[in-house]
DNA sequence: GGATAAATTCAAACCGCTTTGGGATCGGGG
DNA sequence: CCCCGATCCCAAAGCGGTTTGAATTTATCC
C-alpha cells in the first residue's frame, strides 16, 4: 500500500492525504481523521527511502567505529549504544552503524557525508587532537562528542569529568592514609585517560606525595590487564596499598590477584575503581563489592542522542555542551592504610 | 554534486553516467573510465536515499533490540554487532539499530517492513516458540536467527551446537572424577540455556549420576549471579566439586567466590565454563584461566551477515543453516575431583 | 557503397513521497 | 447580491537516482 493508493481508495488526491498525514493545518478535520483511520486501517506505512528523498533528512545518525581499535567495541561501548538507541526509537530516528578498518575511517565519514545517508554522527573515544573533528567540520558533517578533546570549545560534547573523578577517588584514599597509591589507566593515546591521569597526579600533588611514573599504566581496560599489572605491582618491593582503577573490568582482574596474593581487598590493598555502571557487572547493593565513582554511559548516550536530536531539528542550537560529575560511592574493597 | 550535474559537466546524459558508474557493459570503456575519474576527482557519491528509492533496496539489515530484556544489550550482543557490521560495512551495507521497549518489539518489525527501511533483519536470542519468526514469515520480511528455536527447519539460522558442547564439558568434569556437578546456565526461557542444559542433563545422565534440580540454575547471566550462586551451592552441605557455567562473566563470580571460601579452583573446586571469546576477557594463552567450551560470537555474526547478504542478493537461495561446534579448551580451572 | 548488425548513447518514465502554486468552495461583510 | 478572504483540496513539479525503449553511431559484410 503506497500514498497513491490509499489516496485513490479515499478519493482524495495524494496531497491532501500526505498532509493529512503529517499534521498540516489546510485539511479539514473530519478529512484528516478519515485518512487517518484508513492508514491505520490498511497498515499503511510511508516508504521510508522516498519520505527522506522528499524531505532531505536522513532520519538516521551515524556511528563509525574502528575495527582496529579494540577499546571501540567493548562493553561501554555496547551501554552507549543502547541508550543512544533507545532515544533514537523514541524519536523515530535509526542508527547507522559502521564498523571499518581504521584506515578506512576517514573515507567513511566521507562517504556518509556525501551520501547523505545520516543526519549527524556521534563521535567515541577522542583523542586530544582528534583529526576527526577537523574532518567533520570540513564536510559540514553535524557531529557530538562523547567525550572531549584537548580543546573544549567550538563543538558539541558531553563528558564526564574525568579529572575530578580520579581527584576524589584519589583523595579518598589518601583520605584513608594511603600513602602509595598506584593508577591503572586506560589507554594513554585516550583523551580520558590523560584526564584521569590528571586527576590522580593532582591529589597526590596536593598530598605531597611523590609521583611514580612505574605506578602509572595504561592499556585497553581487560580482565588480565588488571590481573598482570596489579599482580606485578604487588609482587614489587614496597608495593602500593592502594589502586585506582579506570575500569570495573580491570578492577576485577585486580581483584583476582590481590586474592591470589592471599591478600584481602579494602584490607592489606585498597581498590577504587570507575564504574560505567554497566548492567551485567552491578556494583551496588547496600554494600558494593568496590568503591568506585560511578557514572552511567546509558544515560550519556540516551541525553546524547536526545541533545543531537534537538540539534538536528532545529529546537536547539549552537556547541551544546555538558560536564557530568561521577558519584563517588564507598563500597567494600577500600579501607584504612595498613600501618 | 549530484548526478545530473556530474553528466553535464562531462558532456553526458546522466543514463550514461549511471551506467558507467554502476559497471554496465553498454557503455564504452573510454568513457567509462572518464566518468569514473570525474566521480573520483568531484567526490561524487550518489544520494544513498534516491538510490535506494529507485532500486528498491534498502542497503540496509535491521536488528530489533527489546529493551526490558537485559540478556540482549549486553557484551554478547556487542560481539556479535562487531561482527556482523565488519560484513556489512564490507559489503555497503548499514546496520539499522532498534531498541524499544519489549511491547513495541512487534510493531517495530511491522513498521521496518511497511517502510521498507531494511532487506532483511536478523533474530536475535530466540525463545523455544518465538512469536517473532510467525510474524516475519507473515510480513515476508527476510531473516536469520541467530540462534534456534524448538524447530530447526523452514527457516534460516546459524547456533552453535550448545547441547554437545554442554554435554562434552560435562563428560570432560565427569572423566576427571567428578560426581558432584552443578549447572549455572543462562535464563531459561532461552532456547540456547534449554539446550545446555539437555547436554549437562544427557552427561549426567549416561554416567549413571543423578540430576538434582537444585544444582541447576538459570538468571542472566551477570557476574554477582555467578557469585552468589556458587556461593551457595558451595556453602550447602555436600557441596558440587565442579560447575559447568554458561558465561565467562558468570565464571568470573563464580571464581571470586571459590576464593572467598577460600578453596581453590582447579583444586577443590573445578569450573568449565562457555566462552564467547569477548576481546575484553581474552581467555587463552598457554595456560587460560578457565577451562572451555570456546565459540566466537563475532566470527558467528560475520558469518551470518555474508550469508544474509548473499541471500538478499541473490546468490544463494533456501533457507541456509549452519551449526558450529566448540572448542573444548583446557585451563587452569578443572582438575582431578578431589577424594 | 549500401544494408545490416552491433555498440553506444539518450530521452523519458518511474520509484513514492513532499511541497509549491493555484483553483474551487464556502461564509460573511458591504 | 456580489465580492473577498478563508478554507480546503488538487495538479504538477520536485527530490536524485535507475531503467526501459528508442535513436544514433560505428563496425561488418556482401
Amino acid at each position: 500500500m503506497n500514498l497513491k493508493q490509499l489516496s485513490e481508495l479515499l478519493g482524495l488526491s495524494p496531497t491532501t492525504v500526505s498532509r493529512a498525514l503529517n499534521g498540516y493545518p489546510e485539511v479539514n478535520a473530519k478529512t484528516r481523521s478519515r485518512v487517518v483511520a484508513a492508514a491505520r486501517e490498511h497498515g499503511y506505512v510511508p516508504n521510508s527511502m522516498a519520505k527522506r528523498l522528499a524531505t532531505g533528512r536522513a532520519m538516521a545518525i551515524g556511528h563509525v567505529v574502528p575495527l582496529s581499535d579494540h577499546a571501540m567495541i567493548n562493553p561501554i561501548f555496547a551501554e552507549f549504544i543502547a541508550g543512544a538507541g533507545e532515544s533514537y526509537s523514541r524519536a523515530g530516528y535509526s542508527m547507522v552503524l559502521r564498523v571499518v578498518r581504521s584506515e578506512e575511517e576517514a573515507d567513511t565519514y566521507r562517504a556518509l557525508a556525501a551520501a547523505q545517508s545520516v543526519d549527524a554522527v556521534m563521535v567515541h573515544a577522542p583523542r586530544a587532537r582528534d583529526p576527526r573533528l577537523p574532518l567533520l567540520d570540513e564536510l559540514g558533517l553535524r557531529y557530538m562528542v562523547h567525550g572531549r578533546t584537548e580543546a573544549e570549545t567550538g563543538y558539541s560534547w558531553l563528558d564526564m569529568n574525568n579529572r575530578r573523578a580520579f581527584l576524589q577517588a584519589t583523595e579518598h584514599l589518601i583520605g584513608l592514609g594511603h600513602r602509595r597509591i598506584a593508577l591503572l589507566n586506560g589507554l594513554p593515546s585516550m583523551e580520558f585517560a590523560r584526564r584521569r591521569r590528571d586527576g590522580f597526579q593532582a591529589a597526590l600533588g596536593a598530598a605531597g606525595l611523590p609521583i611514580d611514573p612505574a605506578w602509572v599504566h595504561g592499556a585497553d581496560m581487560t580482565e588480565p590487564y588488571g590481573f598482570e599489572a596489579a599482580t606485578a605491582l604487588l609482587g614489587g618491593a614496597n608495593p602500593p596499598t592502594a589502586l585506582v582503577c579506570s575500569s570495573l573490568i580491570t578492577a576485577l582482574g585486580v581483584a583476582r590477584a590481590i586474592a591470589a596474593q592471599g591478600l584481602v581487598m579494602g584490607g592489606a590493598v585498597s581498590v577504587i575503581t570507575h564504574d560505567d555502571a554497566m548492567d551485567f557487572l552491578p556494583n551496588d547493593g547496600p554494600r558494593p563489592m568496590f568503591t568506585s565513582t560511578k557514572s552511567s554511559v546509558r544515560a550519556a548516550g540516551r541525553r546524547m542522542a536526545d541533545l543531537l536530536i534537538d540539534m538536528i531539528e532545529g529546537r536547539r542550537d549552537g556547541p551544546v555542551t555538558e560536564l557530568w560529575e561521577a558519584e563517588l560511592i564507598e563500597g567494600a574493597s577500600t579501607g584504612p592504610a595498613p600501618l
